[in-house]
DNA sequence: CGTTGCCTTGAAGGTTTTCAACCAGTGTGG
DNA sequence: CCACACTGGTTGAAAACCTTCAAGGCAACG
């Protein structure tokens, strides 16, 4: 971690995505005093390890994060990528120890909110929020679900751009100008296709004209035809 | 729904799975008042539907339910089975209504707890076994997640056996004697694969005596076989 | 200038899907 | 009582798709 950052929830552009979504201002400043700091990651940087302590939730505030499990043969699995207003690292809550890893795709800003502060969170008026996230995260575990079943590459890839489109809209960022910091290895694996096939469907999309690559941009230039290909599921409507 | 029943927490057998894991007798007690009745649904019957106001937080007290969702083309896509002591229905918190239509396999109760009666739960100290489920549910989607990214099906069917027999030794049952009360359409849906393909999977094992099927029960002889060719991640282990 | 990381492209092989026929058990109406 | 339709599952053969193995391209870096 690089540095920490005054929360700043009042003026935080992520706010009505994550627990502030409901809060009124005095709430939000209440919420800023008792989560305190953001902390700031450069790309590579562990947000936290396999085996830490669960005992914080963590919350996306800016930027892109990953997280990876380790398979028993020593690999390693993408299991999510995570964007602002997101919140991760879940799954340690039922040992108390987190069963994978996260770490940043690029410059991110993380809030870590104590699970020990999370009665006073309620007390502020955040429960309800949580429980809107919860059931965002389901949402969307539930579609990266039916992503999966797909059978093809070209629908898996095409809902995967679309379903992100779609909450990149809901962040307030544009659905076809995509931002996407990982590399094209850790996609194939978090869409459970080689790399050689990944790497073989977007460049045939690429010629179809669906799309270019800029770097960590995608621009989707056909919405419809890549909706056409992605099959059923691929957006939530 | 058939009826309903008290809910009687403290002699409930899976009071130690669900959000009474955490409490005491006379916590326990409380939980009960609160949470009022359990409500027992016959095969086939609906627990909720599609459009329905999410106003509760559903538990399995014991059976089997699957949730469906529908897809553009109007075809139904299984979305998740859920056995005792399984938190479901979670989906529908972000906007009020359930995005997906949850069904009994079996002759099945369910615990249905009030939205609005979760601060008193929280108050009675909840709060905390909350967490742990829904930990456990990330971490059950997760590696529901890991079993897809698997192509094989051979390794899908093991991976799925291994992780059913690991959650249902958990309730406190057999991990080789496996509890399916779905049909095989389901279970392909489910897996992401086509019926004719798991019938061929299914009987390929079958021959090979790794398995039997007598009705909804599926008895695991050799589960090292399995393990073996499950691939990868088949096991939080 | 050689190396490394990241990605692209080619050809062969393997697995699944698709389409189709078929079977057993069940319920229905005449 | 029997023909008939229907659900749920099995099996076969051809086609489609992905994976695997292998080679190569290209920019960044020391």
């Amino acid at each position: 971690m690089a540095r920490t950052v005054p929360a700043h929830c009042a003026s935080c552009p992520t706010a009505r995505l994550c627990l502030a979504r409901t809060l009124d201002d005095a709430q939000l400043d209440l919420l800023a005093e008792t989560v305190g700091t953001a902390d700031v990651y450069d790309a590579g940087a562990y947000i936290y390890r396999l085996g830490d302590a669960t005992d914080r939730l963590h919350v996306v505030r800016s930027g892109a994060i990953k997280t990876i499990a380790l398979t028993p043969s020593g690999e390693e699995h993408v299991t999510g990528f995570h964007f602002a207003g997101e919140i991760f690292g879940l799954m340690g809550f039922t040992t108390g120890a987190h069963d994978d890893s996260a770490l940043a795709l690029d410059k991110t800003s993380v809030c870590r909110v104590r699970v020990s502060d999370l009665p006073q969170l309620w007390s502020i008026g955040c429960d309800n929020a949580f429980l809107m996230l919860i059931g965002e995260r389901e949402k969307v575990l539930t579609r990266q679900r039916l992503l999966l079943c797909q059978t093809r590459a070209e629908a898996r890839l095409a809902a995967f751009f679309l379903q992100t489109g779609e909450l990149q809209e809901r962040r307030g960022g544009n659905s076809s100008e995509l931002y996407l910091p990982m590399r094209l290895t850790d996609l194939a694996n978090y869409l459970g296709m080689t790399l050689e096939s990944l790497s073989r469907t977007l460049s045939r999309m690429t010629k179809a004209g669906l799309l270019t690559r800029q770097g960590t941009a995608f621009v989707v230039h056909r919405p419809d035809d890549l909706l056409a290909v992605a099959g059923d599921w691929a957006t939530s409507s």
